[in-house]
DNA sequence: CATGAATGAGCCTTCATTCAT
DNA sequence: GATGAATGAAGGCTCATTCAT
């Protein structure tokens, strides 16, 4: 009858935006019931732990977030440039519609005490390095080190939304335009 | 013959090591008294305490590579390209012979808990900056937004190193002309 | 066709075994419950909480087992060596049949917070005592202290169970002879 | 120059009374500190947490306790009769001169989570054991299951320690007297 | 009657920092 | 200068119990 209450959703939500913010170790359980607006043994009815709790979401937000990715970035028929674009295009969207999300994405990255394995559908890194190796094989771009060439572009694009983050850098559709070019650039692309 | 005690050293090169593998907040005053070989108290005796310790080692090490940095990339009378040039290399030489001290640098950079500020002298992020800035001014390149082509630049041959501290890549020769190679292309250059 | 849903019974097998294999302390709600296959809130619809239904399951198996202990130990006529006989053979016999029941008594004995207190019918310690006690005035053996031989006699006979308990010792007829024999001879029996 | 403050010695005094006193389970880290007058933190200076406190304690009194008794049950050259006598009044006396310990031995062996097992010299039960063993091989008593009959003899002498916590019975000379003519009976001697 | 999310108090443990020695 | 026991404030987690559904 009355709204379901549905804590989880809550909790799900405040802890991302921590972990987005202060990082995963300085986040306490404490400050996400209290964002969350419950009590603390909360968060054990719905996860074992806040490190899983914290694993859990990073893969969900990483696999919705690749999935998309995925889509563009090997979409079937599209020419190789058109994909790029279309690639990093999407990067800055997803960015500019979940940034909580993203930065929770972004830093908690290399946060976990384990170092756990992400299998590759979920992991942009291995995606984008299956993309530049299979554009060398179908000649669509010169020869190079697909390992290193993927580690380039992603490390551009990465560090824009880093300084944004820090207040460095405002993004407009110049600067995206000015990104897409460069990684084209890096992948000698047109 | 004993070797003369001076613990301060000791304490500082177990900290830069121990900052630089688990990072700032997963390192405990314990760990870095036991890699050191002395007793929690004596950290101490030369610093207020473990943060402010890390931000003197921090700002220490930064300075240091930086005013190296900085020689190779404002060298005077040098061409623009041999000063991107030199500049990339450096960075790779610097980090293949402190790579703790690098990584130090690299990972503890957003770790401080309050936002403190570092000159520009000692800032290798303003540093670029201020470099593409004078190179547009001068002509040497074409116009180009300074703060987001630095971030490019910044964000390109940083993410290599963090892949190779992750193991996904090996930093050989042929890399570093790759990355020199990126860097130029980035900025307009040649 | 179903079996009729009785889940007190359920909730109370379960709190059994796990008290007596676990401990009192060491038994959560959600143990019971989830050996029970019910829920934890279940358990609140019988009982007021755990301690208390511990409380009172702990008073109804000593009491089913009192009232059975007390038939054998004062058989109306019967002479003192084949009442002894029969109440030390009742122990094993009920040990054999209601092992989870027996050591639940035995060994939840002393876990209660606060000291609370059997009635003498529902006490084997007393029932014991009482027993020596009777046996003395009647003659049937000499003058003894009749709390200490009460005493000994059960900790002889309860010590066999412990043993068992901990797989230091299999309980078969020559087993169980000798401990008649023992507690006759504590008594001064024949 | 001062006293040394060890409050080591406080807290083991504290934790040996409480866990004698309310049980392993049943006693915090902060009963055990606020009882030593120090802090929570303190006791994890000496030990590696509080099971692991409680369980070197146990070692450390049951080993004590241990020797002490072999020294009375195989003292070389001593006929059968009196190593008994000396065994049963030295358990007495110990009770009486260290009650706090002795029982903290008592209640606490059961309650360790994993079955940790203890070495046969500082292991009361084994010891019994072995003595019958010998006394059996010796001809010195009549053939007999020495597993049962030592469990028979170390019941009957705790169980007078767990009445007299309970108050139910006095500990006097004559007590003893009887115990040790108990004990001798069990084992067929004199 | 049953459910299970939520509570709130408490538990064990960690850790930067202090201070008597 | 150095030691290391002690502090005190969290921190993550558990659990008996309650209550809206």
């Amino acid at each position: 009858m009355a709204r379901p209450v549905v804590k989880k959703q809550d909790i799900e939500n405040a802890a991302i935006r921590l972990f987005a913010t202060k990082g995963l170790a300085q986040t306490t359980v404490k400050d996400i019931a209290s964002e969350a607006g419950v009590t603390e043994g909360a968060l054990y009815r719905h996860y074992p732990g806040k490190n899983a709790m914290a694993w859990q979401l990073f893969c969900r937000e990483i696999e919705k977030f690749s999935i998309e990715l995925g889509k563009r970035m090997f979409e079937q028929g599209a020419p190789l440039a058109a994909r790029v674009e279309a690639s990093v295009r999407f990067i800055f969207e997803y960015y500019g519609r979940y940034p909580v999300q993203f930065a929770f994405i972004l830093l908690t990255q290399h946060g976990f005490p384990e170092e756990k394995i992400l299998d590759v559908a979920s992991n942009p890194i291995d995606m984008v390095e299956r993309f530049v190796d299979e554009a060398v094989r179908a000649g669509e771009i010169p020869a190079m080190n697909a390992t290193l060439a993927s580690g380039l572009v992603l490390g551009l694009v990465l560090q824009v939304m880093v300084m944004h983050r820090y207040d460095r850098l405002e993004i407009d559709n110049a600067v995206i335009d000015d990104v897409v070019g460069a990684a084209k650039r890096i992948l000698m692309i047109g």
